[in-house]
DNA sequence: GTCTATAGGAGGATAGAC
DNA sequence: GTCTATCCTCCTATAGAC
């Protein structure tokens, strides 16, 4: 550990190293590439990690730690409030999906994360129960109290997380391959927005007072 | 070329080379596992194949080519009268991503494409163009029709062919990665029709009659 | 067209001086 | 903890016999 805000060697091996598998993948980034980023000559390296793998096995656990959407759930199961005002949730989630993109690190972890879900077990692992279950869970529980409180239209909680989940996802994806080009993300931008607008008219209670969308509770 | 049904050696590789790299990532694979499944040596390929890049490029090239989607949106197009249909078209494409999910060709381009998308400037090019945009673009015309006829509330069809497209996508990235751990897929597979179910009602022109959804057009 | 053999190089990891 | 030097393995690609 350096001391005054410098880091670490340590913590700076991660750094270079995440950014260099995100770009490049595992397999496409030597030994020699996060030495020279780090500023160390590759033997270097060894001094702080058993070998590659161990670099990345640390950056696959820390993931699980950094979930800035976790935090989110967090708080707003600690604030009773929060599920009164229906929609307004809705949209704090989305936007946290959408300040997530634009957030390096995380941009630099998602892009690790889809590159190796195929080849690594952990990430595997890892992105569906970390990642995809636990969003989707926590998310459930949301629109079930909102089914509760007369919020929203009586129907499976489960089926409209994953319907409001699958769409954030996949437009983070859109608009991280958008900066991967250095093309403009104006445009995908608001996909976030307007998806919690179509999503939210579908499933808020009725305003056709009286209509077939009574809720059971 | 082989006669009686046998396929070249040439083929042979570009489908064993698929297989390998939608499994172990393109960096991964060596020319020796190419060669031990096609069963000929390592330097047998090099009568087919200029470098392993070419072997990519070629699987890349392909890939467009190939499109069960779009393949389907055109037979679409062909039948004016399917349009009418309405709920049933949607089922339709839904069902067809779902069945793509379980063919082993599609299943190793899917994983092949997502592994290569942040690391091969072609592949990312080709997700975006002929992948997402193109399909995009044609359920967009298909709401923009049945918006016309009034089967569906107004509102703007590239958002909801962008909400249509994006929860498929991501079930079908579900069940290629149960399947990769040979999970069951039973559960994720009824996300699909599920989709389509919550889509059509939150689209479709009032049932709730005299409502404020009433169409433009 | 496939084989063997090998060139040529890149990458992971270690040893030992400082 | 970092450096230099080196080892060794693995890989791509080529040359030439069959």
């Amino acid at each position: 550990m350096r001391r005054g805000g410098g880091k670490s060697t340590y913590d700076r091996i991660l750094d270079m190293a995440l950014m260099l598998f995100s770009e490049k993948g595992y397999k496409g980034t030597t030994m020699r590439d996060i030495a020279a980023k780090v500023g160390i000559r590759q033997g270097g390296i060894y001094n702080h990690f058993k070998n590659k793998d161990e670099i990345l096995e640390k950056l696959v656990n820390d993931m699980m730690k950094s979930s800035a959407l976790l935090s989110l759930f967090d708080s707003l199961d600690a604030d009773p409030q929060s599920y009164t005002k229906g929609k307004s949730v809705l949209s704090k989630i989305a936007t946290t999906f959408k300040l997530l993109s634009f957030d390096p690190k995380n941009e630099a972890l998602f892009r690790l994360m889809i590159q190796e879900l195929f080849r690594n077990q952990t990430v595997r692992d890892l992105y569906y129960e970390k990642f995809y279950q636990e969003n989707v869970k926590r998310l459930s529980s949301i629109f079930f109290r909102m089914m509760q409180d007369e919020l929203i239209k009586s129907s499976d909680p489960l089926m409209l997380a994953n319907e409001f989940f699958s769409p954030l996802f996949f437009y983070q994806l859109q608009v991280i391959l958008l900066k991967t080009d250095g093309k403009s993300t104006s445009s995908a931008v608001t996909l976030f927005e307007k998806h919690v607008d179509i999503f939210w008219e579908s499933i808020k209670a009725g305003n056709d007072y009286g209509g077939r969308t009574s809720t059971l509770f």
